[in-house]
DNA sequence: TTCCTGCGTTCCATACAGTGGAATGATGCG
DNA sequence: CGCATCATTCCACTGTATGGAACGCAGGAA
């Protein structure tokens, strides 16, 4: 056990492929900055990939990028909740009609963890790294989509652990008032918004819960570019589809689960 | 570009982890026996797996395995056919009800490829390496499938490309009597076996085809044991559940494509 | 108990594999 | 054309991954 000296070479192979996997584009130069790798190490581990089959290269589409071959490394993982696989196939079919990128967040201990996203299949996604970011509940859509609309007795204990947590963007949990408004606000509107202070300034994120009898067992969130449209017609545009979105996967989650 | 070295430590850590896919149990012995290296090196790529979070030890689980941190290798490919996302969530539902792994296969010139597997959430699964698997179309179930009930057009065209492979899997193309008897039985039958000549002669496997209007998107196929239970006890448990999946897959598939 | 045997883990001298700075191509732009 | 940016290749050097060997630990047999 005890810590020692994780393998260079394979850190830095993994870093790279993790890079490749949040971007679209992917030029030397970009990796170069991402990863604070030599040029030519990067060269280097991007041939070594590309012989074991994890990326190709096509110059034509602009650099390198991930093949199929990277599902045999979390093939073995499945243990996703039901509700993010049931709600995959509406997420890439919601993006492939409205261009929009769609991300699937569950709730764990005191933040929303991002388990499947479609920044990739979209042309205007303001992101880029999604999969497995976590988000504080107070301060983000899909954190705060999740606080509002989650049963009363869990949404108590949830503040009382934030109240204790060092982290930033939990603060807003010691100050109740500033809770109810949050909450308030996201109830009367019946999406959530992102706290305006918080990074990156250039986009905005809209949320919904994933809801089953009293639970919400995921949020959805859509991001856009700010200054793509002002925000009453982003929520016009935006706001209905994603509730629909919302509601197919409900019905989905149902279907599966309901024992025949 | 060119060939040279691919970068042998980032090779045995890749291959270590698609062994970690692979199997349920990971012991150092069995990957030690699976991969060739040796047991020092094995513990230390481990360990750098473990820092950089794709697995975890669990010496009570028995060892080492995937995280979902994995999925980070993996999240920027969404090329799957739609057929394969949707059918994820129906064949995880059907694996955690009746204990029986799926596989999902599409076409590709002249083979299926096993795209998702629930293998790893079997119990009973008698497969373990699945994705990424070419399957050949004249030998196993869930070729057997896909050739059997694709437009004739289709048929004829893929049977001449098979016709010229030097696979010896392939072989019974040149015989248009063998192909004949082959799809004609499963016809009748309305569900694929595999050859009985064909490893591992310790399972066998049943196969029916996801259609969508005339074409085959993809097959399913469920494997078990064949010490299990006598070959007509198999096909009464296991097919009516199969031929009920396909069903949920196809009106699924319907309701992702239909343009509203 | 004591002696096995099988397996996981740790250690460390050594060789050689990965490194990265520098040079060379390729491409695009004003 | 000259300049700038980025991709690719080269290769001398050194720091790092290697793997044989030793150790620890459990379970089984006698």
């Amino acid at each position: 056990m005890s810590s020692g000296s994780p393998v260079e070479s394979v850190r830095r192979a993994f870093a790279l492929l993790e890079e490749l996997n949040r971007q679209r584009i992917n030029s030397i130069q970009h990796l170069h900055e991402a990863t604070a790798l030599p040029k030519s190490t990067i060269v280097r581990l991007l041939e070594t990939l590309r012989l074991l089959g994890y990326v190709a290269n096509d110059p034509r589409q602009g650099g390198y990028q991930v093949t199929s071959g990277v599902r045999t490394l979390s093939s073995g993982f499945h243990g996703d909740p039901l509700v993010v696989e049931a709600a995959r196939s509406w997420a890439i079919e919601f993006t492939r009609r409205h261009k929009l990128p769609i991300g699937i967040a569950v709730f764990d201990r005191d933040a929303m963890v991002v388990r499947f996203s479609t920044t990739r299949e979209s042309p205007m996604s303001p992101f880029h790294a999604t999969v497995n970011m976590r988000l504080p509940l107070l301060t983000r859509a899909m954190g705060r989509a999740y606080i509002a609309f989650c049963p009363a007795a869990e949404r108590k204990y949830i503040l009382g652990v934030l109240a204790r947590s060092a982290h930033p963007e939990d603060r807003a949990a010691r100050d109740p008032e500033e809770v109810r408004e949050i909450i308030a606000r996201v109830r009367r509107n019946g999406f959530a918004e992102r706290s305006p202070d918080v990074q990156p300034k250039s986009a905005n994120t809209f949320s919904v819960p994933i809801r089953h009898g009293r639970k919400v067992l995921a949020t959805l969130g859509v991001s856009y570019f700010i200054s793509a449209m002002p925000k009453t017609k982003a929520i016009a545009s935006y706001v209905p589809p994603l509730l629909d979105l919302a509601k197919k996967i409900e019905k989905s989650v149902a279907d599966l689960t309901r024992v025949q």
